[in-house]
DNA sequence: TAGTGGTCTAGACCACCTG
DNA sequence: AGGTGGTCTAGACCACTAA
């Protein structure tokens, strides 16, 4: 048996859905609700706030709430480099591990001072049998946080940052484009110079907003596709069975 | 003044990144919380919904509220064709606009019957004074429903389908991938055949799961960047203001 | 002033899990 | 049996909006 506030919120979906209830119209009150459904007020808000989290709803106070058009522009993608090897951790061949002076543009990336130095990684990874990304890294040095080798050459790099600057969580910042491999790229990915590649670049903050990470990952274009879709979408198989 | 609820999932979120509870741990139980904070359950479970609404609590019936290790792997992006032109409707420009027999390809990705005709559509899209994009679209053709040219050039794909269909909301399916440009893309975008470009597929779908929509934006590798972060971090910064 | 959403109370009963 | 989270009640008071 359903919950009632789960299947109000259906309700007024499929209303939504069928073309009963247009956006920018006016739902029924929240004590109209209560009446309708002979239940309190409580429950019917438990119900609209499903359909808030949607982006169904937007709520006014002192007027309503509102229907709202659901944002087709809002995707929701995964990603993580290990995804490339599809698990396998024989998929990953650590190239290089050093500590070393970043260039300037790591440095910027990181936001570091000028002496300090940064801890570099370059991997590369294997789908199947077939080499399909070359992955370079960059953090930070902390003196006395050594990286096992071990470790870090199959976790993802959001983990290795946590692991290493002893975070819970990182805000993941991505940037996605399409770029022509140069001379070490090619040669490093078996294909030949100005080839296309799917570049993705990954910065990694911490909740304070410091850079704790900073690095490419070169993909061959016949080895990887991204997906994503509306993320009102995945909202609705969670909350509603729709 | 912050209301009570948000004040618990504000402490409870401190409690986690100060690192004094960890992932896997149990929260105190909410009748628990409810004492120490000397308030109702509904309050505290209203702020330990905006936890599991993050990402950070999972709750098991029977057992509890448990911390949860963050996502750094959902990515939310944001995307739509007219980004490229940066709003400006002189930012497009409409090549071809027709009603025609669908290849192979097309009728697959559409699921048509065999005879079955399609609206095609070709635009290219400028950015700033450059152009930046070539776009190819395909829906299926619905007899009298025409499509208003002034209408179909400035909008999305999505709004598009969706006012084409009737429909209210549609499924946003969405590929991202790198490839060479051949003859025709080369010489439409203004480069060298075998440059680089992001491409990006689009499948719209309807709430049947029927497809809509199909196509592709062939996308200069010098005029377009994706941009996605953490799912986690949105969140954060919509209902926690950490 | 009357209606709206936002917050909160002090209970209740249930299904679930563990000893 | 006793504790947990999940649902629900029948109220209350507040801030906001509109006429």
């Amino acid at each position: 048996m359903q919950p009632l506030y789960y299947r109000i919120a259906e309700d007024v979906i499929n209303q939504i859905k069928g073309g009963q209830i247009k956006p920018g119209d006016l739902l029924p009150s929240e004590s109209q609700l209560c009446a309708e459904y002979s239940t309190s007020k409580m429950t019917v808000r438990q119900g609209l706030a499903l359909l808030a989290r949607g982006g169904y709803l937007r709520s006014v106070p002192g007027k309503g709430n509102f229907v709202e058009y659901p944002r087709y522009d809002l995707l929701t993608m995964h990603f993580d480099e290990m995804d490339i090897t599809s698990g396998y951790p024989q998929g990953v061949k650590l190239l290089e591990a050093t500590i070393m002076d970043p260039d300037p543009q790591v440095r910027d990336e990181l936001s570091l001072p000028k002496k300090a130095k940064v801890i570099m990684m370059k991997r590369l990874l294997y789908s199947e049998t077939q080499v399909a990304a070359l992955d370079i890294k960059f953090m930070p040095y902390i003196k006395g946080k050594p990286l096992i080798e071990k470790e870090i050459q199959y976790i993802p790099f959001a983990k290795m940052v946590a692991k290493h600057g002893e975070l819970f969580s990182v805000k993941n910042e991505v940037t996605i484009y399409a770029a022509a491999a140069d001379q070490e790229v090619a040669s490093k990915l078996e294909i030949s110079p100005g080839s296309p590649l799917l570049v993705i670049e990954q910065k990694l903050l911490s909740a304070e907003q410091k850079p704790m990470g900073w690095g490419k990952t070169f993909c061959r274009s016949d080895c990887l596709q991204l997906h994503a879709v509306s993320a009102q979408y995945i909202q609705d198989q969670k909350l509603l069975n729709l």
